[in-house]
DNA sequence: GATGAATGAGATTTCATTCAT
DNA sequence: CATGAATGAAATCTCATTCAT
């Protein structure tokens, strides 16, 4: 009835995955029922698959839309940037902001990763591997610059690129810091830890 | 027969728990089962009830028995040592070197932790608070001195700590690093991070 | 627009009845789902409702629907022939060709005769009766014209019925031998089985 | 506490076959649930998978129990007898005796085999296999020996061994004539059939 | 101590059917 | 007529746990 039909999401898709991602950040994967999911969403168990597979669907688009988004954005943050300490400091604001801002999709595309089977899990691997290239191509191009400490540089990535991520694991939005803040601090530990040789 | 009956090791509790550990390990709590958990030990999964109350005791015992070595390991490790950077350092190297040396029993009980019932988990949670108190008093200690730059020191604390955590998470023993050589890389990272005001 | 609107068939509910008689066949009644049938005749399965209130009403329409076509072609079969023997050899031609002509029809109008509702199944019983009817009265005939042996004229009458009904078990239309030569074959052994006394 | 411990036969297993097989003889195998199957037999369910993996299983152990049976029986009916009519009429009074004295086993061994998985399916199929070639030997030495009519003696074998096993669709326990009397009659029926050239 | 069998509670999934659009 | 989405009932199967032996 309303003339300006707007492209009409898909809804009830968004909604059943936001709320599974509640429950599995807060249950875990196998500890979340479908019924869990389709109460919170306001249906019955067998109306949700109307809309996915099953519950590895879901927890496959979660992983998977989390980790796009977030090599997508990382691309998108570093575009127009050459300097590479300016490169490095970017990802890491970037890594530290969307995994506070969406947290826990992100904590859920961490660790109930491998609840996906072999296949799934292939999927969401390859576009991960994709982001950590990203800081790898960073890291290779500052040490051939001989502006860090190259010796066990790939450890001392591990340890820097764990703990920007693990920041889903403690913040809360109604923390005193805003996650731009919680970024600074963070890329600027980096940066001092990284040094000067 | 023989009256020398030496201290009888409740073997088979062991090999529950260890075998329990590889598999809270690799599929998680709810995904292995009381069966999967006896055939790895060579038994049938009615006779698991004789040596644990059920599944909710077998992870107790792990995350308990975990955390209390960690944080005893810890204090042992700090014993003597007065100077406040070489304590940070003696933390930090202890922590990291816990978390490579039984990084399975270590990851089971961080992430596994909150499958624990209330009552259960806060045994453990006691204990974690116990050793994290220890850090805070080494930061609280160098921040007095003047050392470090005490500004957000307690998000840098976190990000610190969750990164010598993680190291569980991709750390394997074939790996061309021994756990002391990767705590040294570690505890130098810190360091220079932390900086000076 | 045009007057000549002819008699509209019902198409689409003759593609249901053949889509579902095929896969009744293949499957059985209970393994084949709405969906499916749905999917064979190109639309969703919430359409099929709009011609037919149900899966039992199709399966009752092919249930009925061919023990109609059977029996009403029996008796034309039959019609203007007089002599006994004759009469015994139209109506296993006539059963033969029939059940290898149709044979997904036939077969599933037999196997999954009893997934109908009693009610609806004793509609098919009752076709079924008089058509069996047909076959007895020639046999009886035959009996009181000492054309067979008598003794056990029941079970004869079963086994040989069951024997030509069992063709659309075995038949497929690409295979050597046409309907009719198999339905000479039948008849052919069927007379010599009967003997005479 | 008894002393004389026989072999304890694992009662529960077999009676859970018995259950199936009645029920499936009645329903179908899709239209018999698991549930059904534990109430006939007195237990829960779930208990059922202590003796069987799944509802396949079952099927399957009735169909190739009953194949298997089938063909040792007809083996061991046709042991020491050389005549080749002899050997028919041996090989017809068997399996019309098999079929009615546990004509449920075998109707469901018949109509619901194609329930079987493809792979369970075969293991039936390959033992069916071996029972028909029983026959077909039989039919061709007798060829050979220029006993019967050798036109379409395919077409003719299949419908007389269908027609014999059939006998399971109609025959009741409580009926006028006992098995070995149909048998008989189903034997004099087929020597007649097949005639002389 | 170990075991086989039972159980009850529940999980995921399927599916015929309904109905507003 | 067709459809997408919802539903409720049920089905198969899983699993922690109990217990007699």
């Amino acid at each position: 009835m309303v003339p300006v039909a707007e492209k009409e999401t898909p809804v009830t898709e968004q909604r059943i995955v936001d709320a599974a991602t509640d429950l599995f950040y807060e249950r875990g994967y196998h500890a979340t029922t479908m019924r869990d999911i389709a109460a919170a969403v306001g249906i019955k168990a067998g109306s949700l698959y109307n809309h996915y597979a099953g519950k590895q669907e879901i927890l496959l688009r979660i992983c998977l839309e989390t980790s796009r988004d977030l090599y997508e954005g990382a691309v998108a943050a570093l575009e127009g940037i050459s300097e590479i300490e300016d490169r490095l400091r970017a990802f890491i604001v970037y890594h530290v902001t969307f995994h506070t801002e969406i947290r826990k999709a992100c904590r859920v595309s961490d660790t109930q990763l491998h609840y996906l089977e072999p296949k799934n899990r292939a999927k969401v691997v390859e576009v991960r591997d994709s982001h950590e290239k990203l800081l790898r191509e960073i890291l290779d191009r500052g040490i051939k610059q001989r502006r860090w400490r190259s010796e066990n540089i790939h450890v001392v990535a591990i340890a820097m690129i764990t703990m920007c991520t693990e920041v889903d694991a403690w913040y809360r939005p109604d923390g005193p810091l805003k996650p731009n803040e919680i970024a600074t601090i963070y890329a600027d530990f980096v940066r001092r830890g990284l040094g000067t040789p």
